[in-house]
DNA sequence: CAAAAGACTCGTACAATGTACGATTTAGTG
DNA sequence: CACTAAATCGTACATTGTACGAGTCTTTTG
């Protein structure tokens, strides 16, 4: 078992101006690299959803040999895993906001999640495999904070962020399972069609329900009020 | 093509008491039927997990050929589809206990169906992909009901009803992503054992955290309290 | 500079899988 | 009996992940 590249990983120095045409990225020579894997490998994510991704298909997309990739990456889960953590990425103001707006940054910092994972609609279905790369735990970590800076007492800290975690990721599943892809529905027509068998839900149109974002941001209010309780 | 069995399926009729053995259950004969191929489905997903499900086992724990299951199922994301379902079956009273404690009813009913989906992890992993089936629908119109005699008004039944059934979800997929099958637990590393890159969280021992029902028991109450405030 | 060690690439091969096809058997009806 | 429909299933194939080991290029060492 040769060593493989772990926390500090190899570059290969390229040959400076030689590549074969200077705009085009992709196509064989930019080295391989595992930054470069896992970025190909969100693209046919997007592209083709989970089931879309062959190691073949990565390859071809690298533009390397199938097995050139074995040497940076694992396996397969190995691909999902980099893929999802990189997806979920923070990419915003670095420091938390400092006390001031807690709620505002709660709010963002969901709504920021939430956005990321409907951009790449697969990344949810990969999350109840495995969980908690370094990137959702910065994520935690920032809420956390936010919610402490708002007076949350330490021994309801945890309580307060299972409950907000578990909100968006159950509002960003039921979306998903709900808005395909293609943007065409998924439930079942019985829902849809009225067929009197579920007649509170259809009073209530629940089904038709497709202000996702609001309902979303209502439903985090809501939450937030029973978390931290107003001004009294 | 030739016409499957649909809504109403058919069931050959047994020669009576002719079986090999009255006892034995499984093995060959009793005739296959879309019932037994999804038990056996799900008792493969709770032995082996999502990928330990293959047509030829499950041909195989169903004394069958593996081409014959296609008769009475479309193809394998239809066997998940039906397993799936299969799990999220309610049983228990059948009616609502009416207005009384409404409460009471909305809690035994989110925590047997979180119950329900730990029952059988798998079930977890397959949720995102397709959702709705007619069982699902009726623990929510079941949800529904409650809530509305709860006195929640019918403008804010339907962001009540996503609140409470995103916690549910994302408190299950969460708790399952921590706790394998095995038992042993998945987080990784760096998580668990301290690196001083996450402090607040590491402080507050949230990822030390075990005591899974607790927690979802009281981060319900607090979104109860929030949707419907109690007494004034 | 030579040569050995390592880092990386990749063609071939194989076992496992989902399922199309069509032949075959069984049950039901006249 | 013959005829039809329902149901079973063996064979075959394309697609997949990846083990193996040979090949190439880069760096280190003597």
């Amino acid at each position: 078992m040769a060593a493989k590249p772990g926390g500090a990983r190899s570059k290969r120095i390229q040959k400076a101006g030689l590549q074969p045409r200077p705009g085009e990225e992709r196509r064989g020579d930019p080295t391989l690299s595992r930054e470069r894997i896992v970025a190909s490998a969100v693209e046919l994510l997007d592209a083709h959803g989970v089931n879309g991704l062959t190691m073949r298909g990565l390859a071809d997309a690298v533009g390397s040999g199938v097995m050139s990739l074995y040497w940076h990456v694992d396996n397969k889960e190995d691909v999902f895993d980099l893929a999802l953590d990189s997806v979920l990425e923070y990419r915003g103001t670095s420091e938390p906001g400092e006390a001031q707006d807690w709620r505002g940054a709660v709010v963002q910092g969901l709504e920021d999640w939430r956005a990321n994972m409907l951009r790449h609609p697969w990344s949810i279905s990969l999350l109840p495999r495995r969980a908690l790369g370094p990137n959702i735990l910065y994520r935690l970590e920032r809420l956390s904070q936010a919610l402490s800076s708002a007076g949350v007492a330490a021994a309801d800290l945890n309580i307060a962020l299972w409950t907000l975690w578990n909100y968006v990721m159950g509002a960003t599943i039921t979306r998903a399972s709900f808005v395909r892809s293609g943007g065409e529905r998924t439930a079942e027509q019985p829902a849809t069609q009225p067929t009197g068998r579920y007649p509170t839900i259809e009073r209530s149109g629940l089904l038709r329900e497709n202000d996702w974002d609001g309902t979303f941001s209502r439903g985090l209010d809501l939450l937030l009020n029973g978390l931290v309780p107003p001004r009294p």
